[in-house]
DNA sequence: ATCATCTGTGCAAACGGTTGCACGATGTAA
DNA sequence: TTACATCGTGCAACCGTTTGCACAGATGAT
């Protein structure tokens, strides 16, 4: 049915093995020859066989990337996907495939079927995964978490950004504004990237130490918020853990007419589409997504070809300084 | 290295075709036998290697989803993000793989490598891919188009949501609530999708037609409903073609101190996360992505089985009655 | 008891490439 | 001219499955 290497070879005069050769490009064929293959080739309409291909060579081409994400609103989030979209980009470029499986760990099996079935070559895996078991049936097959580990930190191959420094800056920048008492507002404790977030804000607050973990929703941050806020020390500043935080806060600022950035500061991580059309506009701690996805995949790659051991790459964030912090500037 | 078929059959005593059976299920085995190789198989902790199987089956195991996204804020999109969910979630329960394929046409060639070195089963597309060149190479294999084509409506396979009933349904539910002047505000023109929102909108109105089209930013969405605002004879009520949009309009309601919903109603098509943490909460024709997803990988897998020509399924959508449209509410 | 049918399993040929080895032709140095 | 690399290509084994065909033994009908 469809057209074989020895289809072309045929046509072209010569054995199929010499096609391989040129198809591949890894020996010196006559460029008599090679010209006559293409041609063959041309005329045929050929596409090599990838599976066939993989079998042969023992590479699938592809790379997995795993997600934990129970519902459409975890995967959907735009951390998430901006990196995937950066690891897509940067896998085609090295004409690899990106397989994308959610849930993998639930059946406990599928990281485990995606490696053992010579599905990938690779895989990109979320923090949440990192446990001893599976690296245990990991061996060294190669892989890169997409975030730190909260455990097993210094024995993985990961690629972070750094939230502790994220968090630090947030806060130096706000005492530089001229804040006093500066809270954090928002996250699960128990996240890996909240603890870092927090203990970066520990690390650089010199006032009255104040944590507000909320439940992960704008709801929950608002009414958080609009408590301490009633009180008559409450913070004039805020590190709120993501968007969705900030929002609740800026609700709650709203309603106790406490002007932002006049009487209160905020800082949020994350640089959502919304960010910078909010009211007033948000100052953002921003992680470049694009480049942790590209570093992963470029990791990943490394290991893939065995140049490197695991390895573990920080990234830096920047601050994206907008009106809500700027109380100079109004 | 692997431990093969080979391996197992030796160990069970048996011909490596019986263990293939035993795995695949389709032949009857004798259920002593069969036990035989499944404990062979635990033992040798066996998994199969799914590229030989593809290249004796003839089938990947995977199917592509087509994405066009320029840059990371189009890939992130909450209505592809939350499809590829339930798409991914679908073919896993038929064990089937998903590879996503970003700015497949761009080099002309993606897709069609796609399908014809066999990474893929099967395809989901885009609307803007739908051409009469692909068509012509795509041929027979099997694909879907998520979103209604521009162009040959009627002789491709698609799922879509209907828009146009959608805007209809604002506008009615707007009129129910007494508002009389009605515009819409925000999208290209030139997509497809905001086309039939449009259509939608004209079916149902009754006052005079406002159709503000914007760039798809907030800002521009600001600009234009503020200009449109200031005049005296100005919309009662919009109908948004986006949150983003509503984002704009907000704002813009805001600064001409207009309230929303009693003196300018708003309904906004997609159901972003912040839409209900809005102020006031947005009324939403809401898009059931995860049926989307879903349809479209369940028809997916009746073409690749061969069971049914083109199709075209259209979902219908859902108002969810938020504070910014229930002028009799406040 | 005989013959036809059915069941369970083995054999071997695909599937469509890659690649180590061999070998003739050509080039280079003595 | 001889001896020895080097280069380009063919041969055939191999990657790990699936599957059509064959066949022996069990089953059932007559």
């Amino acid at each position: 049915m469809a057209v074989t290497i020895h289809d072309v070879a045929k046509l072209a005069g010569v054995n199929s093995s010499t096609v391989s050769r040129v198809i591949n490009g890894k020996a010196t064929i006559t460029p008599d020859t090679k010209e006559r293959v293409y041609a063959a080739m041309r005329e045929l309409d050929y596409h090599p066989n990838s599976l066939a291909r993989s079998l042969a060579s023992g590479l699938s081409g592809a790379i997995g990337v795993v997600v934990n994400a129970r519902d459409a609103e975890a995967f959907s989030n735009v951390f998430f996907s901006r990196s995937l979209f950066a690891i897509e980009q940067a896998a085609q470029a090295r004409g690899y495939q990106v397989i994308i499986a959610n849930g993998a760990q639930s059946r406990g099996g599928t990281i485990e079927a995606l490696m053992k079935e010579h599905k990938v070559d690779g895989l990109i895996l979320p923090p949440t995964t990192v446990k001893p078991a599976l690296m245990d049936t990991i061996g060294d097959f190669p892989y890169v978490v997409l975030g730190t580990p909260d455990t097993l930190r210094s024995e993985t191959c990961w690629v972070d950004n750094n939230n502790e420094q994220g968090a630090e800056m947030a806060v130096r920048h706000l005492q530089k504004q001229g804040y006093q008492c500066i809270a954090y507002l928002g996250g699960h404790q128990k996240r890996g990237f909240t603890k870092r977030r927090i203990r970066g804000y520990q690390n650089a607050n010199s006032g009255t130490e104040t944590i507000l973990n909320t439940d992960g929703t704008a709801e929950n941050a608002y009414t958080l918020a609009f408590d301490a806020l009633k009180t008559d020390d409450h913070p004039d500043a805020f590190v709120c853990n993501d968007n969705l935080a900030a929002f609740g806060l800026l609700k709650a600022c709203k309603e106790l007419h406490l002007s932002v950035p006049q009487e209160i500061g905020i800082v949020a991580f994350d640089n959502y589409p919304l960010a910078e059309y909010m009211d007033p506009p948000l100052t953002i701690v921003d992680i470049d997504t694009a480049m942790l996805g590209e570093q992963s995949v470029q990791l990943l790659f490394r290991r893939i070809e065995n140049k490197v051991g695991n390895q573990q790459i920080m990234l830096s964030t920047n601050l994206v300084v907008r009106a809500s912090s700027e109380r100079k500037a109004k």
